[in-house]
DNA sequence: ACAAAAGTGTTTTTGTTACACCCATGT
DNA sequence: ACATGGGTGTAACAAAAACACTTTTGT
């Protein structure tokens, strides 16, 4: 038997990251700090002595961004000890899914070290955090298919069309509408708000509303 | 924003927790340490300052049972400051799975503080054991349905028979024979070795070996 | 009248489920 | 000869995929 020492307590840091998505203009994109010149980091940071793993990454989402009141759902723990150089730090990424219309945009646009990039397009990021976005984006596309976690990216009330392009974005392949709309009402998961949405020179679109939003519902 | 002060780093401990699932005959089975009296806990323990979380889990289940060479997965990250008395002990927790056949049997039947346990019927749980082997079965039944996980639990060679009976184990359901049949071998996973089971007072049952042992694939 | 997106059913294809008998062996 | 599990195909059904035209609005 190989007798390791346990982490030298002053040696070990535990930590959250967070890949917080949001949809913007059909574009899958994810929240990022700018670090150093051209590099970038995903808001966390380290785990306080009294508080559980989500609420650290709520917090340090909340410091760091402006941003609250999102889905948030563990997705993996990194604990290679190369990871950092100098300090073991092990941390339990997350990703989080907000809609573009609850974002505290201005507040976000008065902070030159915040900023949406793209997922298909990322800048350098720091560590192993290119990987977490990798895993994220990932995760979140195989969930489509057997929940309704793509309701988080929606506001209050919104068009079937509008729907259909957050999946077709984050999938990166287009859908048929009717087959769409048959599979989305057969889940049970939405109803119509009486509403529609004048926008355009078109057709008005029926308006539609979660029926547990917040809750996220697995098929089969 | 509320000021947190990150974790006093001597009270913070990083361990791993193991289920090791095996299955013995046609009981899917957990292994435990006796804690105490009608006190069970699963293998694990402290995280060394050199050793990934991974290489962690698989030396403290050495270490405790003898187990070796086991397919091992990470399972999620237990945070919540009060799993634990006195002290902040944050768990990465695994299951990690192993034919009945590769099993150092002797040396377990030796140790009086180690035994396999069905899942059905598990003892008094430390903390929240019981709810880390809940999830990691939930897992483990939902990866049988799109990846060929299952056959972590087979020998070198095995006939369809006995895989049957490990996903009937898992699943907690019989399933049809041909059916299953026909799924497997369309999986394109398994292939015949040519050789044959003569066991018992019947046909011989052709014996096949998985295509790429150890490797899990993933299906559609 | 035209442009632009909303809305709507049916057919085809594919995959899943249900189901029953003969075969090879040991006793 | 019989008991035991091994091995095999087809028909019914359900789910998924392919597919095109009409409607409503603003300009």
């Amino acid at each position: 038997m190989k007798i390791m020492a346990p982490v030298d307590p002053a040696l070990l840091a535990l930590s959250t990251d967070v890949v917080l998505f949001s949809i913007h203009a059909e574009r899958l994109d994810v929240l990022l700090l700018k670090q150093a010149a051209r590099q970038w980091q995903l808001p966390g940071g380290e785990v306080g002595a009294c508080e559980d793993l989500d609420g650290a990454a709520l917090r340090h989402l909340r410091e760091q961004t402006g941003v609250d009141d999102v889905y948030l759902e563990q997705l993996y723990t990194f604990g290679d000890p190369r990871r950092v150089d100098c300090q073991r730090v092990v941390s339990v990424a997350y990703y989080a899914l907000v809609p573009a219309e609850r974002l505290p945009l201005d507040e976000l646009r008065k902070n030159p070290q915040v900023d949406w990039c793209p997922v298909s397009d990322l800048p350098p990021l720091t560590l192993d955090h290119a990987q977490i976005v990798t895993l994220a984006h990932q995760r979140l596309a195989s969930k489509l298919a057997y929940s309704t976690i793509a309701l988080q990216f929606m506001p209050a009330s919104f068009t079937l069309s509008a729907l259909q392009t957050v999946y077709e974005t984050i999938l990166g392949e287009v859908l048929d509408k009717r087959n769409f709309r048959k599979r989305i009402l057969a889940m049970n998961c939405i109803e119509t708000t009486g509403g529609m949405a004048r926008e355009g020179n078109h057709r008005p679109a029926r308006l539609y509303r979660a029926t547990h939003p917040g809750r996220i519902e697995f098929l089969k």
